[in-house]
DNA sequence: TGTACATCAGTGAACGCGCGTTCACTGATGTAC
DNA sequence: TGTACATCAGTGAACGCGCGTTCACTGATGTAC
């Protein structure tokens, strides 16, 4: 019974950071308490002021674990991508289709992106997090831009494209899927616009 | 000066709406008070809970003037579109060329959708609001389709799609673009990522 | 090996402000006869 | 045309609860000598 508070080390700040993401996907950022926080950690309301100075921190904090983990998971399909094959095309299309299954495979829907959560708050959150948050989308239009890059060399797109916009629009389909997902409430959703994603890619750098 | 007070029959219901739009789209439903819309029409509290039992029927009623208001404008995009060509694919794809220039026109870029807002707020509501969401994401689908099935009737598809993801894939592109253009701070980028969408149509449609 | 001190990871109680909501009331306009 | 009543579009004051935040304190673990 007392293995509750045993074997707990700075385990805490994970606690709640994982409590808070999940609260602030489902109800916004202002519609999440610390106090339902600390009920679901089971610390006391100090105990959460000793690990964030005040609630804004908090926000800070969890923008930075969403990209962290983001990045992780991006680096992990592409490297598994690659490892299928040296084509820059073909692997840019591998990892799309890692990426669907990945999304198909959340039983209950993706949960939120943190960014989008963000920026319909923006107004509530200081300078440091919206330009954290633009930093992220910039940082995945690069990641996938450098793949274009790539694939462009080999693989003329039938009609001119911008291939920044092309990299964003994976942000996008990914973060509208989300938002069509769950709106619909069709989890599939997500995955399926991912995959119709990865067709235009074919199309545009397919041969004729 | 009493300008103010005359001539306000019941307009100050739709003032409200309009204030707690922007609030909501920028803040977050939680993140914005009655306090601040009633400072904002300069009203009273009370009468504010004159036009809303209470601030969930507030919810309720931005919503639905919301998707009334989107329907309007695409119905209007609609009619133009079909003014200028009787082709099924040429209209869809010069009323994709309107809606960019519509998003292009606001030079603020777009405050965002309230559909998407009230996504990442869905716990926070009745059940009678997510259903309502549900119904314009999937009105919109049905609107999107019904172009798409006269198009195929013209134009076999150049690979197999599913319509209703295609449909459902502009939904996604305009609410993905307004989360891209809100984070990077660039509001050009919706109106391009609505041309890229115009681009796959083209591609998906278009004669080999 | 023992003692002194520092740091870590919190507790418990209190505070005060802002929030959504209620209630009795009101002046202006509309309608019936 | 005048009077009685009803409805519309609010006002003003009060309430109480939940929220984020502060502050003095604490027991367990780590480190220096």
């Amino acid at each position: 019974m007392a293995e509750r508070t045993a074997s707990r080390p700075a385990r805490t700040r994970e606690q709640i950071l994982a409590a808070a993401e999940a609260a602030v996907l489902a109800k916004g950022f202002s519609g999440t308490s610390i106090d339902e926080l600390i009920a679901a950690v089971g610390i006391s309301k100090s105990g959460f002021f000793y690990h964030f100075r005040d609630k804004s921190e908090l926000a800070r904090a969890l923008l930075e674990r969403y990209i962290a983990e983001d990045d992780r998971i991006f680096d992990a399909l592409e490297a598994q991508a690659d490892g299928l094959s040296e084509d820059p095309l073909h692997s840019f299309l591998i990892g799309l289709k890692l990426l669907a299954e990945t999304f198909a495979d959340l039983p209950e829907g993706h949960p939120g992106c943190m960014v989008a959560s963000i920026c319909y708050h923006e107004q509530l959150f200081a300078r440091g997090v919206r330009e954290m948050n633009a930093r992220a989308m910039l940082g995945w239009r690069k990641r996938f831009r450098a793949r274009l890059d790539r694939i462009v060399e080999a693989y003329p797109p039938r009609v001119p494209v911008d291939l920044d916009d092309v990299a964003d629009m994976l942000s996008a389909v990914v973060d509208g899927g989300i938002i069509l997902s769950k709106a619909t409430k069709e989890p599939r959703s997500l995955s399926r616009q991912v995959l119709l994603y990865r067709d235009f890619i074919r199309l545009l750098f397919g041969q004729p």
